[in-house]
DNA sequence: CTTGACTTGTGACACGGTGTCACATATAGT
DNA sequence: ACTATATGTGACACCGTGTCACAAGTCAAG
């Protein structure tokens, strides 16, 4: 987490910072990023970066978490939008991921992120799905949810169905970014395999 | 890929490397881990490393390239000994991945991959899966499985079965490392996210 | 206003890792 | 023995990191 003379800077130089961050973390991977170059673009010296971030990670996941709490608002309004229904929910997140990651600016962070997406980094995104943390966002979620048509037994169950959504989600992002689809046909692919996750992978005995 | 010299190397000298750079990314992740270490371990000069690979993610893909291969054998041979249900096959995998990842030496290794996976590192396991290359692998797997227990309707319908099983298994493996699970306990919830997957997350409309 | 306590800014520096290169050494064919 | 080709070697230049001693601000109490 960021230190506090970062929250306490002034709101410019907080951007400015932020800013500077993002652009080398849209060039390049968490790994490859340098701070040496963040604080070129800021203009700010080297000690002061240390006076707000403990290191590189840190800032990185400070943006992350920023980018995760939009989608997860996000998903949250998508799901009163369509009244409950999972399944259009999380594709319309999908696709707006996509087409969010065309945008300038956005569009390289993102790919980056995703390019290199670990345990790490997903449960950044997936932290509001977690089942144990004292959690208020796993709440919003699961009430909006509407399990009936959701094939659970219990609130215990519907995790699994989660886990793997998400699972399915993140690979097939990463899938498109990293063989550069165009978004209708990455929508294809995760529309086929959302549709095999609804009927089951397995032919029913008949 | 290693260099020529490389391969040129006499069994004794190569196994050498072999272990110590395995000893290093046993430690630590590909980014932590320091050439340095590896030649320290080897006992080799600087220069050496450089006539044998381009460089430390090199050596490591070809570490995880040889890991992956005995993984596919696995399940060439599962595949056999279950007659064809992909779900056995895949789940005997799942267990002896964990498994293995209990052996001391093994061990950190698998773990280290498996918390930072990303594409590029999911796709040295999965590259005989894809089903655009020419790529004799690609059959063997899919000639083995028994088509009949799915719901598919053709063989491109069946690589989306299999990107959403290898989506669902590596979150899997990677969360139960990450939560340093039990055995049985991943081996539980994995189970229940595959029987989930088979019979469909949609309730049967009756 | 000034003194002192605390917070924030600064950049030179030591450290450690990387990849290269000129040179040394080995190996094999003629 | 001679030459060509392959391999071994380690000093070196380069670059990024995190720290630290010191400078500069801020602010409240006397």
């Amino acid at each position: 987490m960021p230190k506090a003379t970062f929250y306490n800077l002034k709101e410019e130089k907080r951007q400015i910072l932020i800013d500077a961050a993002k652009q080398e973390f849209s060039r390049v991977s968490l790994y490859e990023a340098s701070i040496s170059n963040i604080l070129k673009t800021a203009g700010i010296p080297r000690g002061s970066f240390y006076q707000y971030f403990e290191d590189k990670e840190d800032a990185f996941f400070y943006l992350l978490n920023e980018h995760a709490k939009e989608r997860h608002e996000c998903l949250v309004s998508n799901l009163k939008k369509f009244e409950g229904d999972l399944f259009k929910a999380i594709s319309e997140i999908f696709r707006s991921t996509l087409e969010h990651s065309e945008d300038k600016g956005q569009r390289d962070f993102i790919r980056n992120v995703l390019l290199n997406m670990n345990y790490k980094i997903e449960n950044t995104f997936s932290q509001y799905l977690s089942e144990d943390v004292a959690n208020e966002r796993y709440d919003d979620i699961y009430d909006l949810v509407n399990a009936e048509q959701l094939n659970v037994a219990s609130r215990k169950e519907m995790f699994h169905v989660m886990q793997i959504l998400t699972a399915v989600t993140f690979h097939n992002l990463i899938h498109s970014v990293s063989n550069n689809l165009s978004v209708s046909a990455a929508m294809k692919k995760y529309e086929t395999e959302l549709k095999l996750l609804q009927l089951g992978l397995m032919r029913s005995s008949s």
